[in-house]
DNA sequence: TATGAATGAGGTTTCATTCAT
DNA sequence: TATGAATGAAACCTCATTCAT
């Protein structure tokens, strides 16, 4: 059995109509730019955006190495020259792909905490966060890409623990010592292994790509087991 | 930059030496077999165990696509053509060798348990084999490799779940439940996700082959942290 | 000895000047395109030709098997990976080559004889047409190709019998049933067996292809006394 | 689709025992070699037959290119090195059963003609024999063989022309003019074309390899129709 | 700026040939 | 003499990258 197969999900009807077209179109509208129709540098960055979203999704489903420009090309609607207008090559198209695509969870991690409530309230809302908006989305798999090419590209390994992990660690460190003051959390242990906190989330992101579909998983409710564990459990409603 | 770097570890000096050479030692020897020295079948088991282990070696180190026969040819000190005496071809042999990999761990998990003791002593028992004999060592690298290539090697990952997670799990959970019996653990809904136990572990084995050199973890101190959440803290002697 | 001998023929200077050469002709010429300058489809075209060309020369050179995608790719001029934008793999491009060299043929067969004097001068004028176009060409090769290879190649032995042999039977039972009724011809079994007709011209692109060099032929002199065995022989002017 | 198929009818059952089994047999037999059981050279012969058997069976099927070794040594029955103790290499085992499998023709060719009754009835003996055991035979796919791999083995080529061709258009010759002399044959121009009498026999052969089986050709038939023109009419009885 | 035909290095796989047993 | 594991050159094919248009 041949591995390679059809460029996943072809660019189904998304291809954004012909080049042909799309000139007629802005040659019309373009030259005072009237109608708002996007001007040729707009235009550049919706076509660096379709290049990277299509890229995103090759590279998650088929890795570094299979993953075909041909395929990132066709996906975005693009020439494959056309690529090389935006990326240096395809190694520093993902370098680059992945360090964009980690600045969201990088924003989340920056947010100062909002903590209007009890520290369990606080982490519980971001797991929920997280398990909502990465472990079941293709930004989960961003995650798994990591784990997956990491050791092949330590640059992108390094960026990933210097601004989402050793962040990520160092600020569930923070409120677990604060659950420890207010008497929330009981076992002072647990400031020295963060990593606790979150092995649950990461465990239900490599679940939902591999054996969601043997047996699904409830990550969510599972996260609240888990903080019962740390944080006493809850009172039946 | 190009990704492919020297073959890792290249063949240095661990050719098993030149054909010739071989043959002048086994001719001194072998006319009875009498030193028991290596005779064909012999001879071509080892070399298939070479492949296998240069495979793997090169397999975990750069993913099945970004992998090279000929590097495995070269680690293994045997012709390329040679892998084709014992492997179909490339894919056949990651999957062979993915299968058989995991043996041992499935062996372990098949292991009743001894369970002289408390239900935290068996708990902690296999994590500190997990961790001593996975995490820290190249087994954990292929399930690190799981991880990574699953996705594109579904009957891999149905391997995987069917072998070792779903009877992991079951066996976890079994624990769990006599864990709950005994009042060694409180709270009920444990049994519920037993992934919740072995979390830490993966974590580890993650954080291991990715972080470990930014940030050291002492994965069986922090097994121990999180079993005093589940099971109550220990008296510290 | 090897078989495999030079690429019959290397790319002797026909490789049709390099690509910066070629460039700075057009770049002078196309803005646009005033001088007839081959634009890009052109090219394209001529290149596929070329491609076509030396396949051809090459298969019926060496066969199928023998034949490699190298030598075609030196003899045409083009980088190996060019024959690939034109054709899927070897087969296809063996396959698709045998049918379009087969289409002169079949059009020859196709036109409606023109029988304005005496059968016999219909057939004659075919089978020197046949002879001269065909047995004594590189077209005669393709015939002996496709003897050589169509038991392999069954789809194309089919389509050469489809095509070709079995309107030729046809055609040549017509023109002989003809023949009969106008009293040309006195054995009316010969309608049976119109293979008799054409067998001497088989003959001959056989006889060209192996012997001509040990034993010249002349296939026409040799069917005109065919012919007389069939239509009675001719007055000597 | 890949053409190499399977090695075209596998040594089912035909694999002459297996080595432990032959070599029990002739170690109790052979020391005087007493029961008559095959001595050394005779099971020398018989593995050289065996090899030349299969060699001919995969040449004929796929073309000298196209066969393995391999698929040979399988059909044989024995290991690929033993073919080397016949033959130097795959170029001159080829070649060489070439010439052996065309001693036979040869044979034909050289035997003095009976010539009890009418040329006519001769050439008719003479056609049916080869249609018999040619054309319906493998030994007509050697004819086809030589046809195919001809240009490319010039020396087989040679070889045939002068041991098979050149005789036999000799003896045709003969043939012809003692049928003109006879006054059995009227056209005296046949005498300079003796490819015209055998031309229907190698139409049969091509026929039977590459269109029987879209539509069978009463080989015998068309070759009586074909003497009819030449020696005029039969009766009808 | 965008294209995509063309390139050719490099990958996987095959197989004739060798040679220790 | 016979074996068949091992070899490695060479075949087919892919695909990142370039560049004329």
């Amino acid at each position: 059995m041949k591995q390679r197969t059809k460029p996943s999900v072809p660019s189904k009807g998304r291809r954004p109509a012909s080049r042909a077209a799309r000139a007629k179109v802005s040659k019309v509208v373009s030259p005072t730019n009237a109608g708002n129709g996007p001007n040729r540098a707009e235009r550049a960055a919706e076509r660096r955006a379709a290049i990277v979203e299509a890229a995103m999704q090759e590279f998650v489903a088929r890795g570094f190495a299979a993953t075909r420009l041909d395929d990132i090309a066709k996906r975005a609607g693009v020439a494959k020259g056309t690529i090389y207008l935006h990326f240096k090559d395809k190694e520093s198209m993902f370098e680059e792909l992945i360090r964009t695509a980690l600045v969201p969870l990088i924003d989340r991690m920056a947010s100062p905490a909002p903590l209007n409530g009890s520290v369990r309230e606080a982490v519980e809302g971001f797991a929920q966060m997280f398990i909502r908006e990465v472990a079941s989305t293709p930004r989960g798999d961003i995650v798994r890409l990591i784990m997956a090419e990491g050791p092949r590209f330590p640059e992108i390994a390094d960026f990933y623990f210097r601004e989402v992990v050793s962040r990520g660690v160092a600020g569930m460190r923070a409120l677990i010592e604060l659950g420890i003051t207010r008497g929330e959390i009981h076992n002072k242990e647990l400031a020295r292994y963060p990593q606790i906190m979150v092995a649950p989330a990461l465990i239900a992101v490599i679940w939902q790509s591999l054996f969601s579909r043997h047996s699904p998983l409830d990550a969510i409710e599972m996260f609240r087991v888990h903080l019962d564990l740390i944080f006493g459990e809850r009172r039946t409603t």
